[in-house]
RNA sequence: GCGCCUGUAGCUCAACCGGAUAGAGCAUCGGCCUUCUAAGCCGACGGUUGCAGGUUCGAGUCCUGUCGGGCGCGCCA
């Protein structure tokens, strides 16, 4: 509809144009928008307004020009030019009936769109090290990372769901000494326990199962215990296995997929660090001081050089993390979003100079970060202090038993990713009656129970009938609701362009509350027959939508509650 | 000290990348179930958008400064 009107606007200009009344140099960067009050129409242009001064007319002069030339249109009833010198449109009752007879032709299909055009992209998200369960934090990235994923698709990109993790650096020897430790019957606090070994009780779980020779199934892993306790490479192979399967565990149970998990392990085992070093070092980027390898950073944007290669030999972290990312450019992502917690933001300008220092023809913009805000976790009017090495903090799965799938997804990506959030377990899980997510759901499962009673007094749906009858929708409830429908195809643009998922979550609020606010102010199974198809015809739209926005979200649309 | 994020109703948060009178929920107060699920609806109360300047037709949104909160600033990952 934006892109209609904005047409339309764009044609009367053009109109202008040839007849000389307005400069062929006037900018058309101008915006269709939503209004906010309805005495101001549905939508508003602010063309006037911004091109008065190159116009060198007034804009309410220059609004009214162009009012006088949009071409005539069975979809606008009505512009007028208010304010300043805004142009707004009254949309047509048959514009709107219009749209419902679309959700309804389209179905699962109403709301996407093929901006993408099938192009690939890659969504990176979680990448949690295998050396605990996923956390809260964790738990906000694989929400909103998915939803991402979901809300990309939705607008025709093909997309792949990717988690890195490491397999085999620093972190998983303490994560297997930790465990040869436990298997020895050696614990935290005992004489002999590292101080940077894993606290946490599940590591005694990881050892136990692997002295009782378990088998363990992670999504890309199959692992037996050897059960010999001084055998430090069955040890780690386990160990490992086991935490990707506890990882695995919590992310069916919230719904999330992974279509690759890289290992970092594979980098250097297939030579792509080796290759990463000598790129850079070609490409003149390096340089050596003090025994270290360094690359020129700060030629990219960085505000200090980086080491790539210590001293005492081994790279560090950053060198695998370049390498890393330049597969992903030579599998073929001209497109990769990065989702990850805010902690890690310092190595957006690191990766990406990193990549520039290759001189292999990678936008400086590539790739794409989303970094969500930390998350605290409250629980009895008190902070819960998350932490691996500490033990005892909340996971993703304890938050799934707790509130729900639905719910926890809910309150992850309800939220803009850049502020932090507060999880208040108490309060979504004793008020869960008041959750937003329930609301919306019980506004679908209305519209299923409608038709159940339908059946039940022996009366069907005439569907044809219904949108014939359109024009029997004339209640201002109603047409809050068509109004709600028709925006959803924009929130799916919006959301997905700007890479908000939250906003598919204040949307959704939004056309249950329209619905509810029908729901209750009218009757849908009434005598008279037209209105009765007609209204059915609507509840059903407003269910499609419902469904159509829950599981962009990821979240379930039940039929009944 | 430097960088990134953030500050909106008592609380938790929105506000379509500059638009018109800043919106919801929770909490508080008052109404609505003999007809499709009251997990609902209707109403009231509640604001100098941290503060001070600036940019322009127009600022919660952009710029500068300032105060408060979070996260980063390793030859750790």
């Amino acid at each position: 509809m934006k892109d209609f009107l904005r047409d339309q606007v764009l044609q009367a200009l053009a109109d202008l144009q040839r007849n000389g009344s307005v400069p062929e140099s006037v900018p058309t960067a101008f915006v269709i928008e939503r209004t906010r009050n309805k005495d101001h129409g549905d939508f508003a242009a602010n063309a006037a307004l911004l091109m008065s001064k190159a116009a060198g007319r007034k804009p309410r002069e220059l609004a009214e020009a162009l009012v006088g030339a949009l071409p005539a249109s069975p979809a606008i009833a009505k512009v007028e030019i208010a304010g300043p010198g805004f142009i707004n449109f009254f949309l047509s009752p048959e514009a709107y009936r219009a749209q419902v007879r679309d959700v309804l032709a389209r179905g699962a299909a109403y709301g996407r769109n093929d901006a993408g055009g099938g192009r690939k992209v890659q969504i990176e998200f979680v990448s949690a090290n295998p050396t605990g369960p996923l956390h809260v934090g964790h738990g906000r990235g694989a929400a909103v990372g998915d939803c991402l994923a979901r809300l990309l698709e939705a607008t025709g990109w093909n997309v792949s769901r990717e988690f890195y993790y490491n397999d085999a650096g620093q972190q998983i020897e303490n994560l297997t000494t930790s465990v040869q430790l436990r298997a020895k019957g050696v614990a935290p606090g005992d004489a002999g326990w590292p101080e940077d070994g894993y606290r946490g009780e599940y590591i005694n779980d990881v050892a136990q199962s692997y002295l009782a020779g378990d088998t363990v199934h992670a999504d890309d892993r199959h692992v037996t215990g050897a059960k010999d306790p001084d055998d430090r490479d069955a040890i780690r192979d386990f160990a490992v296995a086991y935490l990707r399967h506890v990882q695995d565990v919590d992310l069916k149970a919230f719904g999330v997929n992974f279509d690759v998990f890289y290992l970092e392990s594979s980098l250097y085992t297939e030579g792509k660090v080796e290759e990463t070093v000598k790129a850079l070092v070609d490409a003149g980027h390096t340089y050596e001081e003090d025994g270290a390898l360094w690359l020129r950073t700060t030629d990219f944007g960085d505000d200090k050089d980086r080491v790539m290669r210590k001293a005492q030999g081994g790279y560090t972290y950053f060198l695998p993390d370049i390498a890393y990312h330049k597969t992903k450019w030579q599998r073929g992502y001209g497109r990769v979003i990065n989702e990850q917690g805010a902690d890690h933001h310092s190595t957006v300008t690191r990766v990406r100079a990193g990549l520039q220092a290759l001189d292999a023809g990678i936008p400086k913009g590539w790739p794409e970060y989303v970094l969500h805000q930390m998350v605290t976790v409250m629980r009895g009017g008190e902070e819960v202090k998350l932490g691996k090495r500490a033990g005892g903090y909340v996971t993703l799965g304890d938050l799934i038993d707790e509130v729900g799938a639905d719910a926890t997804r809910w309150f992850l990506t309800s939220r803009k990713a850049d502020s932090q959030l507060t999880f208040d377990i108490d309060v979504a899980r004793e008020q869960s009656n008041d959750n937003p997510v329930y609301y919306v759901q019980y506004a679908h499962a209305r519209v299923c129970s409608v038709r159940r009673q339908l059946g039940e007094r022996g009366l069907e749906w005439n569907r044809d009938n219904g949108l014939a009858k359109l024009d029997r929708l004339d209640a201002a409830h109603e047409q809050d609701v068509m109004v709600a429908l028709s925006k959803f195809p924009e929130l799916v643009d919006v959301a997905a362009t700007n890479l908000e998922p939250h906003l598919v979550a204040t949307y959704l609020y939004e056309l249950a509350a329209a619905f509810h606010a029908w729901y209750n102010a009218h009757h849908f199974i009434v005598d008279d027959a037209d209105l009765r198809d007609a209204r059915l015809a609507l509840a059903e739209a407003a269910r499609i939508v419902l469904a159509n926005g829950l599981d962009l979200l990821g979240m379930g649309a039940p039929e009944s509650m």
